[in-house]
DNA sequence: CTTGACCCTCTAGCTAACTGGAAGGTTTAG
DNA sequence: CTAAACCTTCCAGTTAGCTAGAGGGTCAAG
């Protein structure tokens, strides 16, 4: 029986959220839920907030924010701010690497690119490479500040 | 003691890629060397083949294959073949993915540089929202054919 | 009283590419 | 002979976000 009117069990929230059960449990286990109490058969009970916090956990997601930051921002509401304005810093983070992302995909995708309209099924050299085309050092000179390579080998003695 | 001339110990293997230890034991596990035999002591014993294998490794790596990727085309080099054809086919399957990451991420980055051009720290709303702007639905349109919305709720029932 | 739907916790596994550490064998210089 | 530097295998942990399953408790209907 239901502790008191409006509560959902988890079950119910699964259904009307769309999210698997399991799902639930693991934001509730990590902290970003705040459940209202458990019944007397220890089964987790939830108000109606929270489809909110599911909305905003699923948003912020998709908006390429992981669970650790989210619960941040959640935290901070709970004690009582708006977190929008940390939201604001952490998007704009975001943009950045976003930026960076597509520029060092645009980088390979050229790379990518010159590999393939430059290729014929090489015939010689049958040892001393694998595959010579894949093996061409990359002369790119994209567009703009691009100085940095595609590491070979990177530079750490262990 | 070297077993035989020109032949490399694991260490200055990893000394002279610049590449640890560790990295190259792993690659040998998975199969990705074959190792020139070892020494009395057991020893790994490399020839300077192995440069060649690491480059190529290294390079298909930066270039977004997977080490299992990979490791299909140096078995099909090691059994004689070049590997060309098969590369170029999974290349322009990569070309292809690394396209949608970029449209993807395109996608994204509109959708923050809307929210955080239209942002201000809205009063209002103290419960039943986390961050309004934020849970703003999604509304572009950005260029093209782009039906599919980022999910608030997948339809899995379980 | 039993069945079935629902819920609980706990442990372990998944992907990918490593990395760290324990415990111990080998080789070489002093 | 001993110490240092090198190597070995094996086991476990890292990251992120779940997911699967075991084993068992709770609750309402028949």
């Amino acid at each position: 029986m239901l502790a008191q009117e409006g509560l959902k069990q988890i079950g119910s929230v699964a259904k009307q959220s769309g999210l698997p059960i399991k799902t639930i449990r693991y934001y509730d286990e990590l902290g970003l839920l705040k459940t209202f109490g458990r019944t007397e058969g220890n089964y987790r009970l939830f108000n109606s907030d929270v489809f909110v916090r599911l909305r905003f956990i699923k948003r912020a997601q998709s908006l390429g924010l992981s669970l650790l930051e989210i619960k941040e921002f959640l935290e901070v509401h709970d004690r009582g701010d708006l977190p929008c304005d940390r939201i604001k810093v952490k998007l704009e983070d975001k943009l950045e690497e976003i930026e960076q992302q597509i520029q060092q995909l645009q980088i390979l995708k050229q790379e990518l690119k010159g590999l393939l309209s430059g290729w014929k099924t090489i015939p010689e050299h049958p040892e001393e490479t694998i595959c010579p085309i894949i093996e061409q050092v990359p002369s790119y000179s994209v567009s703009g500040t691009l100085t940095q390579s595609i590491p070979f080998f990177s530079t750490n003695d262990a």
